[in-house]
DNA sequence: TAATATATTTAGCCTAACCTAACATTTTAC
DNA sequence: GTAAAATGTTAGGTTAGGCTAAATATATTA
């Protein structure tokens, strides 16, 4: 056990190396396949960076690339890439539907924010989610609503004891 | 405009120093005084690191230290040390109040969510417990309780539309 | 197919954080 | 009041991640 490792013997790779990951995924998604110039695009850093990033995901098996070649998630790889991924999505929506924050905000907190979340409070916030998506008579519910007035103007309204 | 500054020309701290100037400020709270031990023992490093950190606060004008003395905040490191404490709180308290997240791990995600969230999201979020504390009837509104019942059994109660 | 353009890698350097070992200062205990 | 213990600093090394410049490989186009 030479490398980096949390108590459940995984692999506790740095938000850095969770970002190409990420990045990797949504190129492959999207295009069908990545290359370093794709990546260093959409990660904001030069071509050598990705090189190096690169090399070092691969001592972790997290991806395969051969030189001058495609880079693509191995298994292990794609789940923490999918990992990563649901969890920005959870913020992104709990961001912008129950806070209302502004989109821009919201995605660039969202890509902060998912590498700080545990995976039991990931859970949590997504029944949070579901809670309010599910609402089974209205499409958002007259607490949130109500939250929405109370930030707009101040005013509370009654809160009913259900 | 040597240092690093963000586009309203605000200094922009790494997460590690955020840290130390929250670390410090406790200390400050708990027992007048901060010294290097104490920073290392509650940041889980060595001395040295802390010297190190140290002075590189003070060239940002947010600490005082005098050699072999005290560690003091200025106006400036309070200040910022004080933002991070209420992010870090507002967490905690959505953590565990909303989300039922249990207090250990709430309490770590807190600390890293604390740098991960926005101005904007942070006000919004305090909105949101506000929202629920000032709830005029009862000590948990009727939609959280909801909200738990659902966590707990998966049930979906009837959503009133108020 | 040769010339040019683009993409990738390598080499070498920088900064932020951390560490250990060695040294300096301050505090404590006799 | 000095010697031992505790605390703090300096020096020098490591790792992660970034950069530029230069070399190499691939792709495109004349």
């Amino acid at each position: 056990m030479t490398k980096t490792m949390n108590k459940n013997n995984k692999l506790k790779l740095s938000s850095n190396m969770e970002d190409y990951l990420e990045v990797i995924n949504i190129l492959d998604r999207e295009k069908g396949f990545a290359r370093v110039k794709d990546i260093s695009r959409l990660m904001n850093v030069k071509n050598p960076s990705v090189t190096g990033a690169i090399s070092k995901l691969e001592n972790n098996n997290l991806v395969k690339h051969e030189k001058y070649g495609y880079v693509e998630l191995t298994i292990k790889g794609k789940e923490i890439a999918q990992n990563i991924q649901k969890k920005h999505k959870i913020f992104q929506r709990f961001l912008t539907i129950v806070l209302k924050i502004n989109p821009v905000t919201a995605e660039k907190d969202s890509c902060q924010l998912e590498h700080a979340i545990s995976s039991e409070t990931y859970e949590k916030l997504t029944k949070f989610i579901e809670f309010i998506d599910t609402c089974p008579e209205t499409e958002i519910p007259g607490w949130l609503k109500s939250f929405y007035h109370f930030m707009e103007t101040g005013e509370r309204p009654v809160c009913r004891n259900e």
